[in-house]
DNA sequence: ATGAAAGCGCTAACAC
DNA sequence: GTGTTAGCGCTTTCAT
């Protein structure tokens, strides 16, 4: 039995070869004043040795880390994980690594999970939302990072935002209801508090109805987030039940309308026929099922994909546009009109 | 404007409160000899100055990070997602944090993740599988934490795992469904190499046919994972272009079942009774579509928790248990007898 | 309950 | 292209 060994380090590779530990160091990085003869020499020694690069060390003495944060409310959404991939997938290539942390839709929660990931020193952090607790607002504006809001057009921005106005996408869909005519028209989801987004879509809803001068009260809680697609066919059976005459029902997302769709079907109510429906988020659900379902586009990856390159032009000293807006894009399919 | 400042260490909180570092440094540890009163003079002072610990430095000095490393093929995966979560709830009551990256079903890619997470130092890794490159293999065995794959049963495990056998899981499957009547089966998925379980669900499909004695040849490929429900729903239509008779077919997970279930009912053929479907996974969808899916529940929330459970244990030092046999669970729903 | 000294493994800064 | 020195911010260890 060998007797457990210390891991090797720079300094035993330098050893074993009669070279400086500095040079280990720089054959371990990229673009650094090493001829090549040494460098692959150092590399082989280090295989061979079994030697793994300490990060820790790296960080702590260049002060520099190579992280960077991102919260999200759930890891088990397409949408939030969809913008992660298009994040991870542009940092990777910088040999940035992303530290990931949800925070159940809790601001609570996220409030932990910031000063958490703050503790290691990352190079940008991105959350999800324009709302927070007063302290982590204030762990954002103090920390000398870029800071990022996402999925959201913030009312005062700590730093940077790539996002789109949650209301104003909405009230492109109820505007389509209203222009093919639907007239009775209800909301399901985006009651509780918690879920900020789903908030945003429902007070859109009540905004763009009074706006028309219709009735801006058919609105079905679904519970507290995620909402899930068990949730939107709860609601659904509902609002059948309270609001029956109902011509076009927006749900807080994909999820919850899918859910909705197979109420109907379950109760044998044809859609679009006798009630249409609407959803948010282009998931790939809804574009496959029977009847495919009227949504909201919001480009979840674009959105990782333009924070990356955010956090890549202030990290390469470029002064970058503040903010980026997104557009929305209303997708009718074949559960409405 | 004031000039960029350096941000405050422990040694700034101790020289302006008059104690020493080491002081400064108990305040931040939970369960170190500190009077109440010094912790919360501390604390306070901390906060007043806008001091951020920094983990780096403590993970390099004590030798230990807080960091369980963990590799899964997909970020938008909801089994991955829940394994995951399950996972990341039961360590973070411990105070360690996953690192999670995405391998993107790719071995290659896979071995550069492992390599790069475990420059961190972590405490402990886990991988989705049991199939790895002979390098990724090599630094999984040279390293001295805890080694847990997931998701399967190795032929050769590293060190623990915490999986199913795919195989049997769809035996159990083909057996029910040769039990019920039917006799013409069919296979759509787990073509591509990349997706080891995939693989081994259709190897394990093959294998139950031939011990039933039936045609074991009519299998479509779905192209390269991750299968989405589009490609499920191709599927469905090639298989029934090519074998028309095809009793049931059974699907390598839910999100391609359901896929093919959207291509009958475009088609207007019933499910199940013109052809049943069989998927795999248990998603949320498979339960709330009309009709439901008949699947295989592999318990993904339970092998993060027990994964998680596994790993507390071992780093308590207590002796565990070196495997977790997790025993999938055939469900039938509407879309089977 | 608190303090002093040393050092974790690496790299910035400078020398040659 | 390579070597020397010092130190990043914290905690281990030992002392009081």
């Amino acid at each position: 039995m060998i007797p457990p060994r210390k891991p090797p380090t720079m300094v035993d590779i330098a050893r074993e070869m009669g070279v400086s530990p500095m040079t280990v160091s720089r054959a371990f990085k990229a673009d650094s004043l090493i001829s090549k003869e040494t460098r692959e020499a150092v590399l082989e020694m280090a295989e061979r040795l079994g030697y793994v690069f300490d990060s820790t060390a790296a960080n702590l003495r260049s002060q520099k880390s190579d992280f960077v944060a991102v919260t999200i409310p759930s890891i088990n959404n397409a949408n939030f994980a969809d913008t992660v991939g298009g994040l991870s997938d542009r940092l990777a290539a910088h040999d940035l690594q992303i530290l990931l942390g949800y925070t159940n839709y809790d601001m609570q929660e996220e409030e932990r999970l910031i000063e958490q990931l703050l503790r290691r020193k990352p190079q940008a952090i991105v959350v999800t939302g324009g709302k927070h607790t007063a302290r982590a607002r204030r762990l954002l504006e103090t920390v000398s990072i870029p800071v990022i809001e996402t999925w959201d057009v913030p009312a005062e921005p700590i730093g940077h935002y790539v996002g789109f106005s949650n209301s104003d996408a909405i009230r492109q869909m109820v505007d389509h209801f209203v222009a093919v005519g639907y007239r009775k028209l209800a909301f399901i989801g985006g009651d509780a508090g918690r879920d900020t987004r789903g908030s945003e879509r429902r007070s859109g809803f009540i905004a763009a109805l009074q706006a028309h001068g219709l009735d801006d009260t058919r609105l079905i809680g679904a519970g507290t987030p995620p909402i899930s697609m068990r949730e939107g066919a709860a609601a659904m059976a509902r609002l059948l039940d309270t609001y029956p005459d109902t011509e076009a029902v927006i749900c807080v997302s994909d999820l919850s309308a899918f859910g909705a769709l197979t109420e109907c079907q379950r109760l044998g109510i044809d859609v679009p026929g006798r009630i249409a429906i609407g959803g948010f988020g282009n998931y790939d659900l809804g574009e496959i099922c029977v009847p495919s379902l009227t949504t909201i586009n919001a480009f979840s990856r674009d959105i990782g994909e333009k924070t990356a390159e955010l956090i890549l032009d202030i990290l390469a000293g470029e002064k970058p546009v503040r903010n980026i807006q997104i557009v929305p894009e209303l997708i009718l399919r074949q559960s409405s009109r």
